[in-house]
Formats: structure tokens, C-alpha cells, sequence
DNA sequence: ACCTGAACACCGTTCAAGT
DNA sequence: ACCTGAACACCGTTCAAGT
């Protein structure tokens, strides 16, 4: 059996989104490539980094290329594209999340260059980026029309600070 | 060995602030109980059941009487009594958010109630609740400043919909 | 009613040994 | 370098049988 570490984030993607997050074991990710399970452990030195890897895979499909805009168009849009990129997957919200726990930069970063130009100081970069992510992260089962209400509220408040 | 529920669920409060929500297994908590696993399926139909019965004790503790004042000063006090609540225990914003996501409407209810008291359609009601409740939970590691204004931030937003 | 004993069907992780 | 085989140390849950 031959098979590169891309192949292993793939097919782990295509069981997340046929059975969900709790049947992304590494034991049936093995199976399903047909491999040992110890032999994941040669890709990856553990489940925490395979998950990683499989998010930065979700989240860099999803990317878009970067506009001039006004900054809080600019949250607005990063916000759901962020909030796309998770609702293509099965438990997409969940498999985020649980990775963001420890890696909150990565989902943060582009948020906080906006908040950034905007003129906010630290707190209020770390705060808003913090809480945006948050609210997407958290708004999984909302539908559109309610999640642009909640977005809105933090937007208006950041609105209220940076006028 | 003689037991009532509510020893199990004071018990796994114990394991819970002591070593974390990771090692609150069903079989480390009968062992500490001198039980066999099993035991505990006759006070709980699953794992899940005994999540939500900790959440429960835990959230009642941190109770606080009602009082008459504005809607938004209300809001305030009822999220940082979550707040404290959570941050009692040792993965309490976890715990909570684990038990939340089957069952939402517990946790929301108060706030709901304040909203509704302001004037509050049904759907900035219902988003209002739930984007606090979910701020809370998602921030138990910020500290007290900055959970303020993320705090402040959703407030903002409500007070420009609610003035 | 409440618990034991024992099983069933799983996990993540490690590691000597093979190729 | 990459994988197998096999183990270690765990899980949640069920259920006949005992008291």
C-alpha cells in the first residue's frame, strides 16, 4: 500500500461529510485506505494534527481573493465566506471549532488586518476578530436570514467605536 | 453499595474541577463511586443524560433572584452570571456548550424573557439570546476586559434596534 | 429496585520488526 | 521511508443473573 498524506486529508473529508464527525475515527480512516492503522502515525503525529490539516483544507478552499473595500464590507464578506466554507461540510462548524481551540490565529488573522486599517487599537482588534469568529463558529444552524442579524449586531457596536 | 443520583452527579462535579472534562469518563466515575460501570445506567439513560444533569446543578448554583431594572442592564448581569457560573468549574464553558447544543432553549430563556420585555420582535429575540449565550460560552478564556467589550459590542447592536 | 459480571463493539497510540 | 502485527490502555453500552 502507497498512498501520499494528501490522499489521507481527502479521504477523511469524504467520510466526514458521508458520516459525520464522531465516525472520523483514524482506526476506520485506515480501513477505508486499506492501511494499518498504526501507519496514519507516519503522516501525522497524531488525530489533533490530522484534524488540523483537514480544516486547513476546508478553509483554503474557500478563500477569495483579497478587494479594496470599506472595513466593516470587508468583515461582512470575510465572515461569510468563512461561514460557506464550513457549511460545505458535514459537522464543519464542530471539526472547526475543536481545532480553533487551539489555533485561534489562523481563523483570526485576516479579520484583525481589517479591523487593523480600520483604526481599532488592540483590544478592539482582538475582541471584534475574536468575536466574529466566534458568532460564525457558533451560527452553524442559524439560517441567512438570522445570521446576518447577528452579524449585524456586532458589526453595528464595532460601527458605534470606529466611526 | 447504596447511592442516589444526585452523589453521581456531586461526584462527577468532583472529577470534573480535578482532572477535566477529558477524564470524566462513565467508567473512572463508577470506579471512584466503587461501582460497576453498568451501575450508573439505572440513574442515567446514556452518558449524555449525566452531561446534562452536571450542566444542570452547575447552572443552578450560580442562580441569581430577579430584580426590576432596564432590559439592557439585565442582559448584562444575566450573561455575567453565566459567565461566573461556567468559571467555576474546570471545562465548565465546554460542558455547557456540549449540553447546549441538544438543548438551546434552557439557556436562553431568561434572556429571551428580557428581550421580549424590551420590545423585541420574535426574530431579534431569538437571535439576540442566542448570539449572547454562544458569546459567553465562547469566550471563557478572555479576560474580564475583554469579555466586557464583546459584551458591549452585541449590547451596541441591540440598543440601535431597541431604542 | 439496584447492582454485579461479563461481554460487545469500539477507541488513540506505540513500537519492534519487516520491506 | 513506509508499513505490518500486535499489543497497551482505555472507551460507552447492554443485559442476564443475582440480592
Amino acid at each position: 500500500m502507497r498512498y501520499r498524506r494528501s490522499d489521507v486529508v481527502a479521504r477523511a473529508i469524504e467520510v466526514l461529510d458521508a458520516h459525520g464527525l464522531d465516525a472520523l475515527s483514524m482506526r476506520r480512516l485506515a480501513g477505508d485506505l486499506g492501511v494499518q492503522p498504526g501507519a496514519l502515525y507516519h503522516h501525522f503525529t497524531n488525530k489533533d494534527a490530522l484534524l488540523a490539516a483537514i480544516a486547513d483544507e476546508i478553509l483554503h478552499r474557500g478563500r477569495r481573493p483579497a478587494e479594496i473595500m470599506a472595513w466593516d464590507a470587508e468583515l461582512h464578506l470575510l465572515c461569510l465566506g468563512l461561514r460557506d466554507a464550513m457549511r460545505r461540510h458535514r459537522d464543519g462548524a464542530l471539526l472547526i471549532a475543536q481545532v480553533n481551540r487551539s489555533d485561534a490565529e489562523a481563523l483570526e488573522e485576516p479579520l484583525r488586518s481589517a479591523l487593523e486599517r480600520a483604526g481599532a487599537g488592540a483590544q478592539l482588534t482582538r475582541v471584534g476578530a475574536r468575536t466574529l469568529v466566534r458568532l460564525v463558529l457558533s451560527h452553524e444552524d442559524a439560517d441567512d436570514a438570522d445570521f446576518a442579524l447577528g452579524l449585524g449586531l456586532v458589526l453595528d457596536g464595532l460601527r458605534a467605536r470606529l466611526a
